[in-house]
DNA sequence: TATTCATAATAGTATTCCTATCTTTTAAAA
DNA sequence: TTTTAAAAGATAGGAATACTATTATGAATA
């Protein structure tokens, strides 16, 4: 039995989208399929075209939503590094120790999204694969400082700004607070990336086990926030 | 005065070329004058085309020597990994304490090359921007595989496996040193990004101090390799 | 002298990225 | 129920990009 969903509503940025694509049935197919489509052939490859095609709707239909795939991309960036915070706001709600709060942080952030029966979440975890390669793509551009005035990238600030807190929580004096949470953001995921793709790049390249990047991850960090001087 | 310029000769894989661009006055152009307008224009908004016509020939002059621009991208992010893992046997041949190599690696990684009286590195000042910004594009590819057979990668790899060796020379019990290499590595890079252009995901956004970066970097690769447990 | 080799000049194709326009469908308001 | 506004579908096309192919020229080499 499958219980019921309860569809979690992410507030978007208006600025990255022509029209709301959470407002029709073209509008969600055009995000739905352009995640599959981007996971199967890479974010170079991808194309508007493609996507009308896979959708049986036209290019000019597609650029009614998003002004370009650049802007999409950007636009599930955005969608999952909210999404993500939500994540960890559930799962640390209960949680005193800030600790366990910023190992439960990592193990978020490393771990790929598993279906369960409580709800379908296949597209969380395409989108976490599309994140780890494409997603610093969103940024590594010329027009980072514009698109940064226009806040497209500020789901994945106020994520790592949560971050940050925990890690002050855990050291009030420690020095490097917001470095080390966008440290451990990226790390999640270009040591999954190395792993799987440049395998001699980790220590975790025969195992694949997501665990040890976690682990790996967990005695950086906490050497660090203890470390006395 | 200028001193006498010792030509340092790095050997590339031959794959990633057509045409040795060493081998002509048109090729080192290629090279050179890519280099410029991939630092002033971005990577995806540079051509061959405008290349071209910045040197004065044709497109498909250029395409005799590189068969895309990514094979350039690829060409001279090889480049400078093998001139980096060189400038670091250099300045750490005389070094014996691990901890001071490591530290002087972790300076060479953090620090923009300056132009001095000895040799004239303009080239190699841009490049080192170029790998900032552009420099993990050439793996985040759906082709990783292929471009990793042909080993366009290798001296990106050789260079962490370096820094990897001296890792362990500082802590023969670390479980970590090939991660902790591209943590190093990428981290150098990425919190450099940050602090320019996402200051708030960085300590370092009022000061844009570099030593702050290096500082950072060390405190976080000593401590985890001075904690015992 | 013949030949090969790099370069230059020119042309041309497929695809990508994007805009414009017109018609049909849909669905909400009057 | 009718009207009307918005969304979607259909079609066309243009500018730029990413290439490939062909031929001519001049310089070095056998």
């Amino acid at each position: 039995m499958k219980s019921m969903k309860l569809e979690l509503h992410i507030k978007m940025n208006e600025a990255l989208y022509l029209r709301n694509p959470e407002s029709s049935e073209l509008g969600k197919n055009i995000v739905k399929h352009g995640i599959q489509l981007i996971y199967q052939h890479g974010f170079e490859a991808f194309t508007f075209k493609k996507l009308a095609e896979d959708i049986g709707t036209t290019e000019a239909g597609v650029y009614r939503y998003f002004e370009n795939k650049h802007k999409l991309l950007v636009y599930l960036t955005a969608w999952y590094w909210g999404w993500l915070e939500f994540q960890i706001r559930f799962h640390t709600n209960n949680v005193t120790d800030p600790e366990l709060k910023l190992k439960k942080v990592i193990e978020l952030l490393a771990t790929a999204v598993a279906d369960d029966d409580i709800s379908d979440y296949e597209n969380e975890r395409l989108l976490h694969q599309i994140i780890i390669t494409e997603g610093s793509k969103v940024y590594l551009t010329r027009q980072v400082g514009q698109d940064n005035k226009q806040h497209f990238f500020k789901p994945y600030k106020d994520l790592c700004a949560v971050i940050g807190d925990i890690v002050i929580e855990c050291n009030k004096s420690y020095k490097y607070p917001k470095s080390l949470a966008s440290t451990i953001v990226e790390m999640a995921h270009f040591q999954n990336f190395f792993m799987n793709n440049l395998p001699s790049l980790t220590d975790f390249g025969k195992s694949k086990e997501i665990n040890e990047i976690i682990a790996f991850l967990n005695e950086l960090v906490f050497s660090s926030l203890k470390n006395k001087r």
